[in-house]
RNA sequence: GCUCGAGUGGUGGAAUCGGUAGACACGUUGGACUUAAAAUCCAAUGGGCAAUUUUCGUCCGUGCGGGUUCAAGUCCCGCCUCGAGCACCA
């Protein structure tokens, strides 16, 4: 019997299955004493074109090191789940009218599938779904106390809604300092004299998750609003569709007031660099002041109106020649004066109209429109002039700027336009050309009154000093972040636990959760643009009685019946805390994780995904774990402890070149050098891995190629070109990791993957490299089996006596590079040292069982299939993953010997063969005793002698 | 524009503490076995020169130009190219 990897896989996948070998022991079940370890890969949205090779990369790396785990002793958590919520189940009901759950179970089924061919060593009996009520009974527990929260910043932290209503009633809001769009100062007395609604719409202002009038990024394309990370460039990331600005009543999440929490925690993660530089970006800290600018009151405008304004330079504000508003601004209309009043509205209509893309597009061009209106300069207390232009953005900061042309690149460019003064503020420094935006220290500030011959730092803390010694404003700090936008208008996806009194939001209570879906029979929006839960005829709350009813005519509700919520949460609803869930074993309803299972798994250890989630998953779910932890729901205050990102596994695409002249001549890769051709993608399945082109299986693959005509090479074969790209069903380079595991089996597969290259790097795939993971399974299936030349069969091998020193001394240097390599996270070099210890082996024609029996737990993780089967043979009942990791053996090691280079002045000249056992002293003594090192000094005496271990003998003379 | 990565043979990539490049694999070439093929095994494989009087010859080589060091793919300075993130953010 020789090595038959799919009846082995099979074998050993089932075994797994029905002996459950790799569910996590619980703490709270059996006290156990081994030490936790949680290893997690992001769940996947079962979407209906299946996995492709790339997809596994990372789950492949996830469960290595989930295995190697199990094998150092550790109670391994490796749960597995899917994000089952998403647009994609959705727009697949709008076409066909089947029900979204229908879709999903079916992709889930395919998923389920696919990964069991690849012999994850997933604890299933955790397995999560966000669609699944059970599940997301808890997503909306989680909204609920988020409504009733409140972000304290004194404490620094979010705190109980009921511990604000107390201050409230006793004391007021004067001493409250929160995170809140609450302005309005209010004493107890006229707290208490509020009606309920006005205390209601009082503490929504608080809440943090409030429902607002913002203005959100629509998405016609879509039929639904968008976050942020979202959208990129300007189109929405999936579909590529435009986006408007628009107000729509929409819940948010109050994530900026964590903002500084979750920029200074990023230091205490294990992450990339890049991906922390990433979200640091997103929060975009800067810090800077608030500047007040009183306006001049014309005679026919007489509000005294005050204008603030953000800048991280208030050291220039010297330089000030204009201020810029945003067109959007408030304050617009009020300063306006009546002579510009025409230009001005025409300026903000004709803005108004272009979109946010094309905004972003056209950096180049310079427009505005003077407003009529001055505002005095806190300090000079000259006159400013006020301008409106679209360069000043209304969502960050506070929509208005003041213009330092001489310091700022953008002010420098509009106030040559419009000939605006441009005041020279700096010293030495030439500003008829462009403005100065460095901050260098030798550079003092002139015309600058008090900070005359100051540098930029000195400058800036003067200036801060004084603008609130003076009550001109104050120091603050600014971030791009804002807060996420919470609703969605879409059916397929968790309802909001909330129903409308007279307008106002209102919890259901914590006993009727989950609130579920209701049936709809169309996923559409409605006739008047209302989201598709407006067409539940069950879709109402009954107060009294605290449950959902149905309404015959919702125009006219019975007393005390209230309509629910339509929008449905955004799909990082559920992805923001599922790893906790996957703590609690038995998912009871009671609890979403038990304090026990909490305090024992802690946060993820190692958590493993694409980087496409750096701003929007990775940031919620940091977001929701912190708030969990204030509330005091979460040990912990970040998720994921570690993170990789996988790199992509590219395409490799085969193309053909169709002659322009003939449209029905093909032309190999070969000849085509200056021809006019146009390349056409093929099926890669109908090519060989030499290029070469199926000419058969291309004419019958569409019609249009039937009767197709080919210039081929001399010897009468057809070449392909190739190109590296994305894999992608229009490209159809897609590669099947259900067809690799058949026709090379799953082991090779998972070695394949790894040894690619580094994880985290993008990187192509190339079924012709598969062969040699395999022969090197053959090779280690060989090793523990004798050949029948004869019958041409193999049989079991495996000698009981003592091995050499010398396979001993191989085995436990692998040991030793493996380990290392695992705990730094090289998986690719592990196969290496693999494949280079089962080629000496051979050569040493060792096939003891003390070699062999390590060596077996070692190729565990990457191979487990084989693994277990050679395993078995061993003799053991249980599975290998119960076996403990083979410790490294120094003795062997130490006794072998080194080629050490022996260098002069770091030159090579010879090299000899030492001991790793000797010490430096005694290597040295033996290389300066060597006839060669005599012949090379020649009597010299050398400057000193450098002996690094295990790597060189330097004499430097 | 700012920030963060990366650049090594024909190819994927090793070298992760500065230690004397190219591990491992693919591919290619040659050989063994075979009637043949597949499979398997062995050998060669960065480039040049020298040479087959012998294997421990020699020079050049890690994007480019400098520097530090006995020693640099690795550290420092200045560039170039590619990728990623942010981007009219005041």
């Amino acid at each position: 019997m020789s090595y038959n990897f799919n009846e082995i896989e099979a074998k050993w996948q089932k075994y797994w299955k029905e002996n459950q070998t790799f569910k996590a022991e619980n703490p709270q079940d059996k006290n156990t004493k081994k030490n936790p370890f949680y290893v997690l890969d992001m769940f996947p949205y079962p979407s209906g074109a299946g996995l492709h090779v790339g997809h596994p990369l990372g789950y492949i790396a996830s469960d290595i090191m989930a295995r190697y785990k199990r094998h150092k002793g550790f109670n391994v958590l490796h749960p597995m789940g899917y994000d089952s919520f998403g647009l994609p189940a959705e727009q697949y009901a709008i076409q066909t009218g089947q029900h979204p759950a229908i879709t999903t179970e079916t992709n889930i089924n395919r998923y389920r599938e696919q990964l069991d061919k690849i012999g994850f060593s997933f604890d299933w009996s955790r397995e999560i779904r966000t669609s699944n009520p059970k599940y997301y009974r808890w997503t909306q527990w989680i909204f609920m106390q988020l409504f009733n929260s409140w972000y304290d910043l004194k404490t620094d932290k979010a705190r109980d809604i009921k511990e604000l209503i107390e201050v409230f009633e006793n004391r007021g809001n004067a001493e409250i300092q929160a995170e809140t769009d609450q302005e309005e100062i209010f004493s107890a007395k006229e707290w208490r004299n509020f009606s309920a609604e006005k205390q209601q719409e009082i503490l929504l202002k608080y809440r943090l998750t409030y429902l607002a009038e913002t203005e959100v990024n629509w998405c016609p394309g879509l039929g639904t609003v968008l976050a942020n990370d979202e959208i990129i460039n300007g189109v929405s990331e999936r579909g590529g569709f435009p986006i408007e600005r628009k107000k729509m009543k929409q819940w948010s999440m109050r994530i900026t007031a964590y903002a500084e929490r979750l920029l200074k925690d990023l230091e205490n993660i294990d992450w990339t660099e890049s991906l922390k530089e990433t979200q640091r970006n997103w929060i975009g800290k800067s810090e800077g002041a608030l500047v007040k600018f009183s306006v001049l009151d014309s005679n026919e405008n007489s509000t005294h109106q005050q204008i603030e304004v953000f800048t991280t330079r208030p050291d220039t504000i010297f330089g000030v020649s204009f201020m810029t508003l945003a067109p959007e601004h408030e304050l617009v209309s009020k300063i306006t004066t009546s002579a510009q009043k025409e230009k001005v509205e025409s300026y903000i209509k004709q803005t108004s109209k272009r979109s946010e893309r094309e905004r972003m597009a056209d950096t180049k061009s310079i427009s505005g429109v003077f407003t009529g209106a001055y505002a005095e300069h806190p300090f000079t207390k000259k006159p400013v002039p006020i301008w409106i232009a679209d360069y000043v953005l209304a969502g960050y900061g506070t929509g208005a700027v003041m213009a330092v042309p001489a310091g700022d690149e953008r002010d420098f460019n509009f106030a040559k336009h419009f000939n605006i003064d441009i005041p020279a503020i700096f010293e030495g420094i030439d500003i008829s050309e462009k403005a100065y935006t460095e901050k260098d220290e030798n550079v003092k500030f002139i015309n600058s009154d008090f900070l005359n011959g100051l540098s930029h730092q000195e400058a800036l803390t003067t200036v801060l000093e004084k603008i609130q010694k003076n009550n001109f404003g104050e120091a603050q700090i600014n971030y791009r972040l804002r807060d996420a936008v919470f609703s969605r208008q879409r059916y397929w996806g968790e309802p909001f636990p909330v129903y409308y009194k007279n307008n106002l939001p209102y919890l259901i209570p914590e006993e009727s959760l989950p609130l579920e879906l209701p049936e709809v029979e169309k996923y559409l929006p409605t006739q008047d643009g209302q989201p598709p839960l407006g067409r539940a005829e069950k879709w109402f709350w009954e107060e009294k009685n605290q449950k959902v009813v149905a309404v015959e005519n919702p125009e006219n509700l019975p007393q005390g019946i209230y309509p629910l919520e339509l929008n449905t949460m955004p799909g990082w609803a559920g992805s923001s805390w599922y790893f906790f869930r996957y703590m609690e074993t038995n998912q009871r309803d009671e609890v979403f994780a038990s304090e026990k299972a909490m305090n024992y798994w802690k946060n993820v250890d190692l958590y493993i995904g694409g980087s496409e989630h750096a701003t929007g998953h990775l940031l919620y779910s940091r977001f929701w774990t912190k708030f969990l932890y204030d509330r005091g729901f979460s040990p912990v205050e970040e998720p994921f402890k570690k993170l990789i990102n996988q790199g992509m596994i590219l395409g490799e695409s085969a193309l053909i070149y169709r002659s322009e002249e003939n449209s029905n001549l093909y032309i190999s890769a070969g000849l085509v050098k200056d021809k006019a051709v146009q390349p056409i993608h093929v099926d890669i399945s109908m090519v060989n891995t030499a290029n070469e082109l199926d000419l058969e299986a291309f004419k019958n693959w569409r019609p249009e190629f039937k009767n197709a005509e080919f210039i081929t090479e001399k010897d009468g074969k057809f070449i392909v070109g190739r190109e590296v790209e994305k894999m992608s069903k229009s490209k159809f380079n897609v590669v099947n990791p259900d067809d690799i595991c058949e026709e090379y089996g799953a082991d090779s597969l998972r070695l394949y993957e790894m040894f690619l290259g580094p994880l985290e790097q993008e990187k192509p795939w190339s079924t012709a490299g598969l062969s040699g993971v395999q022969s090197f399974l053959k090779k280690l299936w060989r090793l523990y089996h004798k050949a029948d030349l004869s019958a041409n069969t193999e049989e079991f091998d495996v000698s009981e006596e003592k091995a050499s020193k010398e396979s001993l001394k191989t085995l436990h240097q692998t040991i030793e590079k493996v380990t290392e390599d695992i705990e730094n996270f090289h998986l690719n070099t592990v196969v290496s040292n693999l494949m280079i210890c089962v080629n000496e082996l051979t050569k040493q024609k060792c096939n003891s069982r003390e070699v062999l029996e390590p060596l077996t737990i070692l190729i565990a993780p990457y191979a487990p299939h084989i693994a277990e089967e050679l395993w078995e043979k061993l003799g053991h009942k249980e599975s290998v993953s119960k076996a403990d990791y083979p410790l490294f053996d120094e003795k062997f090691v130490k006794e072998s010997t080194k080629t050490y280079p022996i260098a002069f002045n770091g030159k090579k000249r010879f090299t000899l063969d030492l001991s790793l056992d000797l010490s430096k002293e005694e290597i040295e003594e033996i290389v300066m005793n060597h006839e060669r090192t005599k012949e090379q000094l020649q009597g010299r005496k050398p400057k000193k002698v450098i002996v690094v271990p295990n790597r060189i003998v330097n004499i430097v003379g």
